[in-house]
DNA sequence: GCCGTTTTCGGCCCGACTGTTTTCAGTCG
């Protein structure tokens, strides 16, 4: 059983105990277990298993490792069989309703005999929702348009999309006159490859307009809530914006709570308890009576909460708010001296720790001990390969792409069109190849253009791993993208070899879109990723970051180990015509989520180090 | 269910918003 299987097993544990109304705890353990496997690489969790040598692995203990070794030997998990075998199958899909939760399910499915979305729609339809204890019309109504939405709704956005709806409202918002500072957090903050919702943080003299400004955009369909800190939108495409106003003196905590990921904000969070601090989206303060108050059992600290209790029960839950006398800034050395997250970070003893990074995937100790890397960022990349023109299915000509891309600045740009097995796309015979090869010679001599054009093929990996073209057409060219465009069905073995069959020609340089995903239209085809990584590596083969924002392919979540063993990368945008040339900026997110420098990522080299290293890969072929 | 230079038992991150209550539970991030 591979990683995968076995974290969605934990993680479809976890869903089941939650509708059960198990321990919240035990429900995390099971997910904080998922997560851990997944981290881990198939022959290292291979190895763990050998050797008995689960319980090594930080939240994994003696339950885990049982299961997990039962689902590796066997494949099933008597447990899981049990416990499906307890909860009606409809139950699950019915968390997809925003507002509903296993509580929620659980009064819904033992007083009105719900079983799943259809039942409980028809229970809404004659009331009997409303009319439960603890429900009523309001709650009703949501479940409803819950119902009828929940596909727009449950729908998370390509990162790009998400960052071209973002990118005009924070300039709105810093332009209000009441505005001091606003960035847009969360996931689209962290570079994550799709995006749930946004949210943007802003701080400001005055909520109301703010919040005005925000509710009356031209595109929101719905204001979902309108708090005293919190506002929250729906958009027509059905794509969610949170709005949170914070006092200035308290954005950068905000910044910091809504920008980190789940994990990342409980490692933070436990890191400051260690210090005797709390941590939260309000600030940083010594652990007191009060605060401890809240959490503590009932029979810790009953002097304490004696005195405190009266006076301090509506204000230590709720610190401060926008608009409430700034006495937070002064006097108070906890909170006074952050001014900006590094100041955050440092005031736990931790350098700063760039916003893609915060996965809580090892950051935290990394942070500690001074060995985050220095990420690469978009003003390093020097040029770019894997772009197409109107030769093959672009839409725009080999000398606007280039021009397109002297105004980026760039030193080169890396023609690649298709070869001719892809015919859907217009595919390059032999002969049509040759005489782009030769209009780029010429395009290059005439001085037109200071971007100089590198003649590339981005050639088909036939099925049974040979190029579309023979080795001496291939030779003609400055390097070779090799892709996979077809036959997708091959099983994990045969696709594996297929592809580490065209790693190992000699004249491929770069390996394009590692699996074919389609971000949230299809999976990509299964490949061991671990084995290509040692060919790539083994053969100095570049694997790429396709840039598209569909594809970001190598995923991230590989690319630190693959980098520590050697590995190179190159950030190509499988631009199709010139604006596409920017899609290198979600790629640089990938990078940067990858703990990529500038000396791993192949197109920061400048012209003539790249003119050096083809030369120098053609000999050696 | 996991974990431990204060613990092998008793903790486990923190707070906002809504809807339903009349002080709080559930949900969400």
């Amino acid at each position: 059983m591979t990683k995968h299987e076995i974290a969605d097993v934990l993680n479809e544990i976890a869903l089941l105990l939650e509708l059960k109304g198990e321990n919240p705890f035990k429900i995390r353990a099971y997910q904080s277990g998922a997560r851990v496997i997944e981290s881990l690489e198939q022959p290292e969790l291979e190895r763990l298993l050998a050797a008995n040598e689960l319980l090594t692995v930080k939240g994994i203990g003696e339950a885990l490792a049982k299961k997990i070794a039962e689902l590796h030997t066997t494949g099933k998990l008597e447990f899981l069989e049990k416990l499906r075998a307890t909860i009606a199958p409809g139950l699950v899909e019915l968390l997809q309703i925003p507002g509903v939760g296993p509580k929620k399910i659980k009064v819904l499915h033992e007083q009105l005999g719900v079983v799943d979305i259809a039942s409980l729609a028809a229970a809404c339809a004659d009331g009997r929702v409303a009319a439960l204890a603890g429900f009523g019309a309001k709650t009703q109504e949501k479940i409803v348009a819950g119902i009828k939405n929940r596909e727009a709704y449950g729908r998370r956005h390509l990162w790009w999309e998400a960052w071209q709806v973002a990118q005009p409202i924070v300039a709105g918002l810093r332009a209000l006159p009441q505005v001091k500072r606003a960035e847009a957090a969360g996931s689209l903050r962290r570079g994550l490859e799709t995006v749930g919702d946004l949210d943007f943080i802003v701080s400001a003299t005055e909520i109301e307009p703010v919040v005005s400004w925000f509710v009356g955009l031209s595109d929101v369909q719905e204001v979902t809530a309108r708090g005293e800190t919190k506002t929250s939108v729906r958009f027509v495409t059905g794509l969610q914006a949170d709005l949170r106003l914070v006092p200035d003196e308290q954005f950068i905590f905000a910044l910091h709570h809504f920008t980190g990921s789940k994990d990342h904000n409980v490692q933070m969070r436990q890191r400051a308890l260690a210090r005797g601090l709390t941590l939260s989206e309000w600030g940083l303060e010594p652990v007191t009576a009060a605060t401890s108050e809240s959490s503590a059992s009932p029979s810790s600290s009953l002097t304490a909460a004696a005195g405190a209790g009266e006076a301090a029960a509506p204000r230590a839950r709720r610190p401060k708010r926008a608009g409430a006398p700034a006495d937070a800034a002064s006097g108070d050395p906890a909170r006074g001296s952050v001014a900006t997250e590094a100041d955050l970070f440092a005031r736990l003893g931790l350098h700063f720790i760039p916003p893609e990074l915060r996965e809580g995937m090892g950051e935290i100790e990394a942070a500690e001990h001074g060995e985050l890397p220095t990420l690469v960022d978009l003003p390093d990349l020097r040029g770019t390969f894997h772009c197409h023109t109107t030769a093959s299915d672009g839409r725009n000509t080999l000398a606007e792409m280039a021009t397109a891309a002297a105004s980026a600045g760039w030193e080169y740009l890396g023609i690649a069109d298709h070869s001719k097995s892809s015919f859907q796309a217009n595919g390059l015979t032999e002969q049509r190849l040759l005489e782009q090869v030769e209009a780029i010679r010429v395009f290059n001599a005439s001085g037109r253009c200071r971007t100089h054009v590198f003649a590339g093929t981005e050639c088909d990996i036939l099925p049974d791993g040979r190029l579309d073209f023979d080795e001496a057409l291939l030779r003609k060219l400055d390097y070779v993208v090799a892709s996979v465009h077809s036959t997708f069905a091959l099983d994990e073995a045969a696709m594996t070899a297929r592809i580490i069959r065209a790693i190992e020609h000699p004249c491929t340089t770069m390996l394009g879109h590692l699996t074919g995903r389609l971000l949230l239209r299809r999976d990509g085809y299964r490949v061991d990723a671990g084995k290509i990584i040692d060919a790539a590596i083994a053969h100095g083969v570049i694997i790429e970051i396709n840039a598209a924002p569909k594809r970001l392919d190598m995923d991230w979540r590989h690319w630190r180990k693959a980098t520590a063993r050697g590995l190179l990368t190159s950030i190509n945008p499988d631009a199709h015509e010139t604006a596409e040339l920017a899609y290198v900026r979600a790629g640089i997110n990938t990078a940067r989520k990858g703990w990529l420098t500038k000396a791993q990522v192949f197109n920061t080299r400048s012209l003539a180090e790249v003119k050096a290293a083809f030369l120098a890969r053609r000999r050696a072929g």
